[in-house]
Formats: C-alpha cells, structure tokens, sequence
DNA sequence: GATCATCCTCTCTAGACAGCATGTC
DNA sequence: CTAGAGAGGATGATC
C-alpha cells in the first residue's frame, strides 16, 4: 500500500515521502483495510516501533480533513511533549494540555489536535472545558495502562466519560502487545490488529558464561573485563553499536555508568563538551559524576536527574555520541530511544513484598527497545541468567512467555470514590440509578457482564462515604455535589487527601509551616521518601523540638511509626527548600537528587494550593498565611523575600542577591535605580526590574521569554545556618 | 610499609499524573 | 511471598 494512494490530506503524503516513508507497514495496511478511513473503531495491539503513531496521525489528518477535531491522550508529559513535536508542521494546529505546560493551553479548544495526559484529560472534563463536546476521534496511546494499579481507572473513566459525552466519536486505541487484547477491542467496539511484526529483526536471548544463548543459534562474548554485563555491553559497542541497560535502582545503575566509562574511555570532543555543559550546571555530586561518566562515553538515568541533565543524557544518546546508558525504568515506557543491543540485567525488582520478578509485559516494553529501524541491522535483548537453571527459566517465563492480561482498575474502592465524586460533581450522574448505569459502560463491567459482580455494592458504599463526608448531598432520589465536594473534585486531589486537609482545619489549630507540610505529607496525594537507618535519629531530634507545630497527632502505635517518620521526613526536605537551603545540602541530607527536590516541590505547591482553597471554606483566617506559604515552597524563599519574588525576572537566586544588599523591597529597587542595581542583576534584568517597580528607565527591554522561570536559576550562594536537620521558621 | 586482591558484613532499594486564571482576530 | 548489588572495612598477600 503506498503513501501517494491513501486518502489523506496533500501536506500530510509530503511530509512522509520527504522523510522516506513509501509505502506503509504490515500492520499498518492492516488497520487502514479494517477501516480507520471510515470512522472504525480501531485496537491496535502490536509491538513498540512498529508505526503505531502513523496509524494515528493518518486518522487524525482525515477525521480533520472532514471538519474533525481530534484528542490524542498519552500517559507521560514527555511524551505529549514528543508527540507535540511529532505532528506539528504537517498542516494542522496542535496543542498541548499537560499539568506543566500551562502557557500553551490558552486556545487549546481552537487546535485540530490536542495533545494531552490522561489526568490533565479528567480533569478539563471536571472544569468543563466545552471543547471536549466537539472531539471526533479520541487517540488512546498505551491504551495496556487501563491495567495500571495506580492510574488505570483515571484512563479507563476518561474514555468512558468521553464515549458518553460524544456518542458518534471515532475511538483508535494503540497498545502494547497484551494477553487479552480481544477483550479490550470488545468494549471499544473496535476492529483488532495484532501482529508481532517489526521493521527491525529482534533477537531475545539469555547470556550465561561468556555467551549469548539465542533460540537458534549462540553468540560468544569476548571477556574483556571481570563483569558479564559490562562484557556484554562492551561487546555491542566495539561492533558499532548502543547499549541500553536495565537496571533495578539508580545505585545499580549509577554503579554501572562509572564501570562503563572507565572500561570505554573515549575520546570525542562532543562527548567533552556535553561532559562540559553538565559539569557547568551541575549543583550536586551526583551531577558531577554524571558529567565524568559522559565524559567517557557512557550515561546513567533515573528520576533524580535534573532535567537538564536528563536532557543532555538523552541527546547525546540519540546523536550516537553516548554508547551507554545505564538506565532505572524512567526509559522502559518513556521517551523513544532504542539501542542495537538492550540489556535486562535485573528482572527483579524490590516491591512491597522483597523482590518481586517484572512483569512479562515490562521485559517486553524494554526488549522493544532493541533495534534501530534504518541503522541497526537488528536487535538484541539480553537477559543475564544468575545461576544455570535461570536460563532455560528466563526463555519461558520471559521470552517465550505471552504478556499479561489487561483488566479494569475500576472496582478499587480508592479509585472510585474520587472518580465517583467527579461524575456527581460534574453532573454526569444525578442519581445512584444513574452512577451505576455509568459504571455500566465501563470495561470493567464488559469484563464482568454475565457474572455476579460486587461493584454495586462498592459504589453504593462509595456515595454513602461522599455523602457522610458532606462532599455529595442527596435529596430524595437525586445526588449533587456540595460546594465543598465541587471544589475537592476541580482541585483533583483524592477525597481522602481533602478529609485530612479538612479535619485538621477544622480543629482551628495555630499555623505553623511544619503542620501544614507535614499534615500534606501524610496524605496518599504525596508520595513519601524512604527512610534510612541513620534518618530516625535525625527525625526524632526535629520532633522533640517542633512536635507542638504538627497539626497531626504523632501515632501512638509503632505500626504507623514508620509511615509517619516517613512524612515527617519528606516535610523536612520541603520545609528546607523553603528555608533557602542549597540544593547541594538537601542532596546530600536526604540523599536524593535535585529531580527528586523538583518533583517533591511540585507535588507540595499543588497540594498547599488545594490547602489554602480548602481554608478559603473551612478556615479562613488560615487562607492567607497557606497562600503565602504555597509561593515560598514554589520559589524556594523565606518568607522576608515575598515581596521581591514577585517580580518577573526575580527567582530565589537574585532574590536572595537583592535582599542582602540591603534592598528589601520593590520600592527599594525603584529608589535604587538602573544603576545600582546592575552589578547585582545585570543590565538587562535591572532595567526590566527598575520597569516593573514603577521607576523611570529609558529604554524597557522586551521581557525575555526563557528568563521568567525563576527556579531555572539554580540554588542560592546564600546559606543559611541551620542549626538542626530541619532549620528553624519564619524567623 | 604502601598497595592491592579477597572476603565479609551491612545497608538499601523505580517511577511521576494532578490546580488556576488568563484573553485575541 | 523476601534478593542481591555495592560500599566499605578487615584481613592477608605482594612487592
């Protein structure tokens, strides 16, 4: 089937054959005959990297071609942010809707495509954006997620809540390969493609004593060093090809990234310079040991990397400079980047219950990644066999095995109280009747029609639970959410998460930073660090001194000790930031990675937010110092520098350079002048902040777009002494 | 006496979604 | 239902 023949629109044929796509893929033929052209509903279940998104795009571009707008929803920002890229300059407007990336969304209803998460999805649907009723063709990428324990259900409710709202819409479902994929094509009433085609041959195989073990035939490894993994690696790279690695935690995989580097040692002035940009913007140790590692050829990965870093990683990666990287699972189901050779060095991972083998669906997700279409003449993925019996083993239970099941998500009590919530507070059900009769359209009842389920009973004691937590009213037979149960709804925080927030409130305690964060911290909307040996010691100090500021009670029982110290920790490392400590020290206190501080920060400001509105209706008095609070957790500032943080262009950094010269206020900086102020800021932020605090300045330079990201700044030269773990308030 | 190989013991453990209000041709 | 890598210390061997 070739390109020039199918019905797409002119701009979208050029962008194709300009980039070398003739004629379409097996599998993609196959969705094209089963009728995406024609509106079908369309699963398609095959492997990563064999044009799945074409299939989409296609779609997209006809549905649009005939007055359509379409809704393309990914799990990851990263990869809204990829697929943004992707389909942009190919004729049609494109938009992003993710939690971050709020500049963009201003006319998001005006693209033909918008792309965005499945959370950011519900909860434009919470808030009603109107544009929602005009989507044509929905887009479920890694549709396989609807199984996900934590996010499954959020997915599963979006689409259902979609397909209600616009009954006509064209839905194309696009999955990893899954053990039921005809179940889930059931209750999408979609055409099924499956298929284990790939553009680029992949070879599975187990390494045990100095050889790769395929089905047909075996492969030697040179020994060149001591490590079967590294020999491994190596191997692929001295054959002109990247090594992707998959490891169980970023000790392992940092371990292994100084391993690789130092066997590699290549020199190559990109490598020094990106080694040279890293070491450059590097505020903590662990970015240090990044650049070293880059510096010889060979990258590590994982969630604690500051997203420059990140970046760099993966760039140098995708340029081929890179030959290594040494990766957690952030890379498994995230951004696109194969390797010649992927080794799954641990297939177990350390769960809730001690080590636990990765689920067959996982070992896929990363053996997919093997095989570079156009430059590797095919793939391997390698698993390393511990013992000799491993090896016959991880052939059936990995290689040979077939993926696991999908199922719904939805009958989790936790899941559906704050989904259930969202359907009666948006007034897509009014009544038990009618929650129920939506609950019907879900997989998880296609799943289970014909059998006695116990979901009605969970979602009639799921609205009882509402109503007893006066989020939902009910007056005779009809249901309506509260004020209060509207706003917990729209501010996508778990009912349980508001409960806390609200119980505490009500109790009119004083306010105190630490009660505030430590109460957030508490909640299951944040997830907690883990706790260390030498860390109870630390936290049990702090609580002598401020356990009167908590707003929770410290547990009596040592069963909830572990979970509290946990909280209690994580507020420490919030309450940190906000005491201006430095990035370096926070790493180095908490041992986490300045990633790791972003995402604490992220996760507090949402929730403090959600706080200071909850105040709004519970305790008012309490509004204000919570909002003051939200803004210095986000910038990282004590409180004296509130009132130059306002100012665009003013970060922690400069701020903190500001207030130590004496200039305390906006006021100040307007008496100060252009002048004086240039040695501290720069000519540039100093004639623009001068602007903004009202003084007189010749020239007002245009406002930098990159530069009004103030945590972008990096940390504070300023250090405050802190005398304890924690540091004090408010001083 | 400095340096390195080897063994033993102790410690620690992946990831990352979400608020809001705004306003133009 | 609970594993194993890495770090760091102790010991002993080697020059």
């Amino acid at each position: 089937m070739k390109v020039t023949d199918l019905p797409i629109p002119e701009p979208l044929k050029k962008s194709y054959t300009t980039k070398g796509i003739e004629a379409l893929y097996p599998p993609q033929e196959e969705a094209v005959r089963r009728g995406i052209f024609e509106g079908k509903n369309l699963l398609c279940a095959i492997p990563t990297a064999s044009g799945k998104t074409i299939v989409a795009e296609m779609a997209m571009h006809r549905q649009v071609a005939d007055g359509g707008k379409c809704l393309y929803i990914v799990p990851l920002r990263a990869l809204a942010t990829e697929k943004y890229d992707d389909f942009s300059g190919k004729g049609l407007s494109v938009g992003v809707a993710t939690g971050d990336l709020d500049r963009r969304d201003a006319y998001l209803g005006r693209n033909d495509i918008v792309v965005a998460t499945s959370e950011k999805v519900d909860s434009l649907l919470r808030n009603r954006a109107p544009w929602l009723a005009e989507i044509t063709l929905l887009v479920v990428d890694e549709c396989h997620l609807i199984g996900s324990e934590d996010r499954g259900a959020t997915l599963e409710m979006v689409i259902a809540k979609l397909r209600h709202k616009n009954p006509e819409m064209q839905v194309i479902a696009l999955s990893a390969t899954v053990g039921n994929p005809g179940a889930l094509a059931g209750w999408l009433d979609a055409e099924l493609v499956t298929s284990e085609w790939r553009p680029v041959d992949l070879r599975e195989g187990v390494y045990w004593q100095g050889a790769v073990h395929f089905e047909d035939h075996t492969r030697a490894v040179p020994a060149v060093s001591k490590d079967n993994d590294l020999n491994l690696c190596l191997d692929t790279v001295a054959e002109g090809g990247q090594c992707l690695v998959f490891v169980n935690s970023r000790r392992n995989a940092e371990a292994f990234a100084k391993r690789a580097a130092s066997k590699l040692k290549l020199s190559d002035p990109t490598l020094d310079a990106a080694a040279e940009r890293i070491e450059q913007g590097a505020t903590t140790e662990l970015g240090r040991t990044l650049a070293r590692c880059v510096k010889g050829g060979a990258a590590f990965h994982h969630a604690g990397l500051a997203a420059a870093e990140r970046r760099e990683v993966e760039d140098g990666f995708r340029t081929g400079a890179i030959k290594v990287i040494s990766s957690t699972p952030t890379l498994a189901a995230g951004l696109n980047l194969p390797a010649r050779r992927v080794i799954v060095r641990d297939y177990l991972r350390f769960g809730q219950n001690g080590m636990a083998r990765i689920p067959v669906g996982e070992y896929k997700q990363m053996a997919g990644r093997a095989g570079r279409p156009h430059l590797d003449p095919y793939g391997e993925a390698v698993l390393i066999a511990k013992r000799e019996s491993d090896s016959e083993d991880l052939f059936e239970t990995y290689i040979d095995a077939l993926p696991e099941e999908v199922h719904s998500q939805c009958n989790a009590e936790n899941a559906l109280r704050s989904h259930i919530l969202s359907l009666v507070a948006t007034g897509f059900a009014r009544s038990r009747t009618e929650v129920l009769g939506f609950m019907e359209t879900t997989f998880y009842a296609y799943e289970h029609q014909g059998r006695r389920s116990t979901i009605q009973e969970t979602v009639e004691r799921v609205i009882d639970d509402l109503i007893a937590a006066e989020m939902v009213d009910e007056l005779d037979e009809w249901l309506e959410g509260t004020e209060y149960g509207t706003l917990v709804s729209r501010l996508y925080i778990d009912p349980r998460t508001a409960e806390a927030v609200v119980d505490a409130l009500r109790l009119r305690p004083a306010y105190a930073d630490v009660g505030v964060l430590e109460l957030l911290c508490e909640t299951p909307d944040m997830l907690t660090l883990f706790l260390r040996k030498d860390d109870y010691e630390v936290v049990d100090r702090f609580l002598a001194e401020r356990r009167d500021d908590l707003w929770t009670g410290v547990p009596y029982g040592y069963d909830d000790l572990e979970g509290f110290f946990q909280s209690v920790k994580t507020a420490m490392l919030l309450l940190n930031w906000a005491e201006e400590v430095t990035d370096e020290m926070i790493c180095e206190r908490f041992n986490v990675g300045p990633g790791d501080i972003h995402n604490k920060v992220e996760t507090a400001v949402w929730l403090i937010h959600a706080t200071s509105r909850l105040a709004h209706l519970f305790a008012p008095d309490l509004e204000k110092p919570i909002a003051e609070l939200e803004i210095r957790v986000k910038h990282g500032i004590k409180r004296e520098l509130l009132p130059l943080i306002r100012l665009r262009g003013i970060g922690r950094v400069r701020a903190r350079r500001l207030f130590n010269a004496g200039l305390v206020t906006p006021e100040d900086l307007r008496t100060a002048g252009v002048g004086r102020l240039t040695p501290i800021l720069g000519e540039k932020t100093a004639a623009r902040v001068v602007a903004q605090a009202g003084g007189k300045v010749d020239e007002v330079p245009e406002p930098e777009s990159v530069d009004d990201e103030p945590l972008a700044e990096g940390p504070g030269e300023h250090q405050t002494s802190l005398s304890a773990f924690g540091g004090t308030e408010n001083e």
